[in-house]
DNA sequence: GTCACTATGTTATGTTGTAACGCTCACGGT
DNA sequence: ACCGTGAGCGTTACAACATAACATAGTGAC
């Protein structure tokens, strides 16, 4: 996880105290964490602005470091090496909150061919998914 | 658009005047409305509470009438009938917030590929990718 | 030393979405 | 006619998510 203090070199930003408790926070939580839970978990014995998380999240975000799941407002730390021709597909359980992060050459293919047909341009090849995750299933369905 | 009330019809839901102004306020918005640009739309003589909105919207897209932008916090009429095995991509153009509709057979099949490899089992088959529309590219680049 | 820049703090506010509870009206049963 | 029930919506308050505006502290260049 350290590996991120090479990537901020790369890039030219810091990896301040602040930022890597927010990532350490992260990559702690089992599942993705809002702004506001970021806030208690950083505040115990002082607390942090909503803000100053914000601020950290747009860097982080911004960085390549930590994904957003806009379905949920949540956020969670990035595990792969993206290849720019690849798709990101975030697989979003309903039941427990859990994100699988996966990605796909063959949706960043259909997605590209779909959205040519009327001439839009995709930006980001993030794509998030309603679903349940193989745990919950084998929990929701008991033999 | 009258259409909408057969499908309430068949469904058993209710196309009342607040459910009906609603949806004509949103067909009639040249892009998608947030709910409290509902608010204000629908509330010019009489003030409707967030509330009743928020309980509309619920209703309209319960019933397949309309769909949420989630990277958008925005509502938008549906136009398609939704054959079942296809999925809905929505394309969001980042620059002037318009929304543009799209089905895919192929990008159905890659989604639930993908997923079977982690024992994931996608629900609604809706996806939204971020980007710049046709005519936003041109307006960019004047050549 | 001073200037510029980055990071963060402080305070307040904007935006999006819900909870809890009550009223009214239509409809069905008796 | 009376009553019960449920759907729809109103009213009030609040929770959750996000940002604006301005101040302060450190760091490095010159």
């Amino acid at each position: 996880m350290r590996h991120a203090e090479e990537i901020c070199r790369a890039k030219g930003t810091q990896l301040t105290p602040l930022r890597r408790r927010v990532l350490e926070a992260l990559a702690a939580a089992e599942r993705p964490l809002g702004a506001y839970d970021l806030v208690e978990r950083l505040g115990r014995e002082r607390r942090i602005a909503p803000i100053s998380v914000y601020r950290v999240l747009d860097v982080l975000i911004e960085a390549g470091l930590i994904h957003r799941i806009a379905t949920r407002n949540t956020y969670l730390p990035c595990n792969h090496a993206h290849e720019s021709h690849a798709a990101t597909v975030f697989l979003v359980c309903s039941s427990c909150g859990g994100v699988d992060e996966v990605t796909s050459d063959e949706i960043a293919a259909s997605l590209t061919g779909t959205a040519a047909a009327t001439g839009f341009r995709p930006g980001a090849r993030a794509v998030e998914v309603e679903g349940e995750c193989a745990g919950c299933q084998a929990a929701a369905s008991p033999r």
